[in-house]
RNA sequence: GGAGGGAUGGCAGAGCGGACGAUUGCGACGGUCUUGAAAACCGUUGAGGGGCAACCCUCCGGGGGUUCGAAUCCCCCUCCCUCCGCCA
């Protein structure tokens, strides 16, 4: 959420900020209008309040002092005040509801260096690295749907008959592999990365602090008699980790990662990219985290993340590039991201295998984690980041496609090797 | 699921209707002393909101109530602990 000041204090340059997403921007006229009257009432209320306490208090003393007359007629005064301080204050807190609730559905402001866009195809591409069209050779040219069938290392048609459309199931060598990569990711983010295992079922308070709600309420699965969410990713328990608390600057950046099941509904994108493992409902992701203090920080984590991620790509021999996310097609949350892109023959398709997003403030306002800095000031609140290393169904499905032999058989890379016996092929 | 006990500042832990935003200890920070450090001693040290400022208001798990006045009394909720039951 956005600091209630800075819209308070530059109107314009939220209005502005805002904009560049084409996000419609009249709630911020109207949240300055609200503020404005809370702030007025508040302090009308304050005032009557003041009262209270101070005639309360004579009132003490005139009954110890033994002058009971006055006493009462103070009594009188103070209950009076009191009454009409009751009326305002529950209209203090109707507007602090509404301000809140209003401050709630606004997205964060886009980095001053995130590509200006209107739609999808204004993302800019940064870099594409290990790419050569006339490389694949056309036994690499068979989607990894068929390719699950023919291995019978993919069982999407049980799965369906187990749980429905867009869930999947992996199967022998398959499910190792899908094992292997994670546990791949999860050892070579270790030396700087805490692993996590949260909980993936959340409240409710917990999915509003990332963004997910209340906006987005229809693409999670929401347990109706418990009031829990299934989290869409780890971002939701690891950002909240810190929620309420108080750091030190001195143990800034503090990094998590967490290997999770991911669920989505995928409301509104049916039989969109559903084939194989384009998308599902239930996924497994690795995700990496970082708390910072302040843009700087930020920044050079959000770096970290994205450098990680592509040398996981790049050691398992799949072409991908990057891609900076204009404006208008940053989450509600970010205020910059870059996706990575896995090139995956088979599909011939460019699959996001993962986002990396610098936040700014935006989630650590809502969740409420700030930090002391060094010098003693106030407490700031810290800026978030995160990024997947990896979505895992889209990577096994590059891989897959990729590493297929003219024979049929998949080769596998050598850094899965260790973590599959030392297997070099799968389908064998 | 049943019974009981709790929730107070960075942490520990008092307070149980008015002088309590809160005794105290630890920690942290500043100072004295010291070649330096430790120890000792002195001082400072919660968060949020409003105001140019003096200053004012709010916050003792959350919500409601009683009262002129609530950390303190009453009701509801959440969470934690102990015991019993059940269960992976």
């Amino acid at each position: 959420m956005l600091d209630i000041r800075l819209i308070r204090n530059e109107p314009e340059a939220v209005v502005a900020a805002l904009a560049r997403r084409g996000e419609d921007t009249s709630a911020i006229d109207e949240l300055v209008e609200l503020d404005g009257r809370r702030r007025a009432v508040t302090s009308e209320r304050d005032e009557l309040r003041a009262e209270v306490n101070a005639v309360s208090k004579q009132v003490g003393e005139a009954f110890r002092d033994g002058r009971r007359e006055e006493a009462e007629a103070l009594k009188a005064k103070s209950k009076a005040a009191g009454e009409r301080e009751k009326a305002l204050d529950a209209e203090v807190a109707e507007l602090d509801e509404k301000v809140r609730d209003t401050l709630l559905r606004i997205p964060n402001l886009p980095s001053a260096d995130a590509p200006d866009g209107a739609g999808e195809a204004d993302n800019v591409v940064l870099r594409t690295v290990g790419y050569d069209p006339e490389a694949y050779g056309e036994h690499q040219r068979v989607p990894h749907w068929d390719i699950g069938v023919e291995l019978g290392i993919l069982d999407n048609e049980r799965a369906t008959r187990i749980s429905g459309a867009m869930f999947s199931m992996y199967r022998g060598a398959g499910a190792r592999l899908l094992r292997a990569l994670v546990q791949l990711s999860l050892d070579r983010n270790g030396d700087a990365y805490e692993e996590i295992r949260p909980p993936t079922l959340v409240r409710t308070d917990t999915m509003i602090s990332t963004g997910h709600l209340p906006k987005f309420s229809d693409d999670a699965y929401h347990m109706e008699r418990d009031d829990l969410w299934a989290i869409p990713t780890a971002e939701v328990p690891l950002t909240s980790l810190g929620a309420g608390e108080i750091l030190d600057e001195s143990d800034l950046p503090m990094r998590f990662m967490a290997y999770t099941s991911c669920f989505r509904r995928e409301a509104g994108s049916a039989g969109r990219d559903t084939r194989g493992l384009l998308r599902s409902h239930e996924f497994d992701k690795v995700e990496l985290l970082a708390y910072a203090a302040g843009e700087e920080q930020g920044k050079a984590c959000q770096e970290d993340v994205l450098a990680r991620s592509e040398s996981i790509l790049t050691d398992l021999g799949l072409a991908y590039r990057v891609v900076d996310l204009c404006t208008s097609d940053l989450g509600n949350s970010a205020a910059r991201t870059w996706d990575l892109e896995a090139y995956a023959p088979g599909c011939d398709l460019w699959l996001e295998v993962s986002s990396v997003s610098w936040f700014s403030d935006y989630q650590a306002r809502r969740a409420n984690i700030r930090y002391r800095p060094a010098d003693g000031g106030p407490p700031q609140v810290i800026h978030t980041v995160n990024g997947s290393a990896m979505g895992w169904p889209r990577t096994w499905a590059a891989l897959v496609e990729t590493h297929r032999r003219p024979d049929g058989t998949i080769t596998v890379p050598e850094v899965l090797r260790p973590y599959l016996g030392g297997g070099e092929t799968i389908g064998a």
